[in-house]
DNA sequence: TATGAATGAGCCTTCATTCAT
DNA sequence: AATGAATGAAGGCTCATTCAT
């Protein structure tokens, strides 16, 4: 499989497959796309493909892996103060993500993940190894706000983080079947449960 | 297509067919399950299940229904009383359900109708309408719990229920990378975000 | 097969299925029918129907002696009388035939039989008796027309009376690539024909 | 689907896969002729049949294409000078045909095609095309014959075309039912109607 | 190393036929 | 004798992968 190449062009034509399929998984999913679609995408023969990746699963893997890697760098970016102003400010950031023009392709990409990883042992892997870095800056910042009075300091702080994540990847699920959410109107009431306004304290 | 046979029968036939399909795809998921996988599961010949399902997409489809169909009832089960017990109460179940044997399978299915749905337009739709009918139980509660003055009034109601629906939603996904996941730490977390003790409320 | 009924019945029930597959047949051809089909249009569960024939070969050689059987029924009540008033009467007959409604379908029918006669041995058969019945009626009028100084006495009586019916079937075969023929021309041609004002003899 | 290689190539293994398929139709028929036995006969792959064809139904069409165009060539190589001589050419090359080895095999696939054209669109459009261009050619000769006062120049050119046409199709779909017939007795009836010896004419 | 035509296992589906009722 | 659901052997076609050039 691997030619006698310098290594970085070894890479470079990885990346470039990579790349395509990519391209082609997010315009129609894993299962809809061909090995002669991503061939193509890549200006490749199949056989040149095949001199960098063992087989399809392979590369599908292999996209998880990059997929997941731009994610874990979308949250390790937010600062980790641990401040309402800096929870807000990673919230800013992924809401306006969710703004940007072909989020539905990401999102159902992330889906294909998702379901792909209960399957694939290589993407399962890949998908944990990103969760655990995107959890990881979230308990941080949990852990923070509780070391600042603004968290319950009861709480575990990796499952306040799940839960974090989950108000994220729920409304990816919700996305797949109503790609026009209203995203402003979530994101109000995400903020509100940030700043203590949402639920009244209760003196049970 | 369908045979003439009293009613009974037919829907026995069916449900036994779905009931296949479902324990495939949850194994192997929908793109790795062959038609003779779902007909030997059926214990029937792939003639037998054409008389009662005109192709395989529409297998899919129909056990996209079933399994939605059951999530809605599980919701709609919920008490509409609106209160913060009412809450506790759905957790309470939606949560045992999490501990459930099979439940692995069942959100593997979950995630892979979620991954379908951005395709196919049957389990879309089949997926919109229960997205809907689940928000329209979770909605009622969030107005109610407003009018009794547990929640805040300001937010709005069918995004606070999407906020949820993403709680259930995250942690299939989370789930799925992770099936060990520590369930009454996560429900604790919810619990305490519904009785207002997770966030310190700001004077901002 | 032959169930313990009288004659009768069996034939009944024989003719029943004959006629429900010639009707199938004409609608939509030999390959395009099912066995379902025909089960349909006569009534009959598939059970049933093999109770009367062994299979559908069967059947479609018993449509093809029908049909056939019919069609020289029409040849044979045609005038021996060897005129050329006969002729004419016959081709009155036969050409009037190509004006009928379903003419069409009975040719699509008829071209599928001759297809079909060079694999099915069953059907050459019944094809080869037809036509040595229609030819023999044709040869005794071109012997009776040569008789009477009509016809040239030298040609082959029956290799003459096979040109004859290649008019009629070569119009059908012409009729299958465009149903809207001109029949009245081609019929003005043949009676130039059978009237020697055709071709001016020459003196070669 | 067709592969980037010299058209030449292309053409050659169009050919052949062509090729193969006249020969298992005109052995078994359209209907009985499945893939596999084509790509068996051709030496190839169903994958590489299916580079070069997009399914049967084109590979059929094709095959009637080539097998009319022949046919048309056949025709259309004729002489057009619209005596008695060149239709005694004509004749002379096209019953030089019938006896030829394989002319039994050339028949059965006319039949199948004839018959198919009721059904198939593409296979009839070729079929028309060929007619029309078979038909010109004859009209040709017919208009010079009257022309030059040999054929009666009251009768509709065409229809008498189609007459000659109908001599060679009928006699073609006789011989599906019966392969031994008289050739050259045929062959002499249809001379005797060319220089006008074969009936009478008639003081009417 | 790159090419891309060829491979062939396997998929979904059909339908002539059977047989328990 | 009639029923019709069940059977299961094909059939047409796809596509991940290979290998001669």
């Amino acid at each position: 499989m691997a030619p006698n190449v310098p290594e970085s062009y070894l890479k470079a034509r990885q990346e470039q497959i990579i790349n395509a399929a990519v391209a082609c998984f997010s315009r129609k999913g894993f299962h809809q796309t061909t090995m002669k679609d991503i061939c193509e995408e890549a200006g490749l023969s199949p056989g040149a493909v095949y001199n960098y990746f063992p087989g399809k699963e392979d590369i599908v893997a292999r996209c998880a892996e990059m997929s997941l890697q731009r994610n874990m760098e979308m949250f390790a970016s937010a600062s980790d103060k641990g401040t309402v102003e800096a929870f807000k400010e990673v919230l800013q950031m992924l809401f306006s993500l969710l703004k940007q023009d072909n989020i539905g392709q990401a999102f159902s990409f992330d889906l294909e993940l998702w379901a792909e990883s209960t399957r694939n042992p290589k993407v399962r892997e890949a998908l944990h190894k990103n969760e655990e870095g995107n959890l990881k800056v979230l308990t941080e910042m949990v852990v923070a706000g509780q070391e600042q009075g603004i968290f319950n300091p009861d709480v575990d702080a990796l499952s306040f983080a799940r839960l974090l994540f989950s108000i994220f990847a729920g409304f990816e699920v919700q996305m797949a079947s109503n790609p026009n959410l209203d995203v402003d109107s979530y994101k109000a009431v995400v903020e509100s449960l940030i700043d203590g306004t949402l639920v009244k304290k209760l003196d049970s």
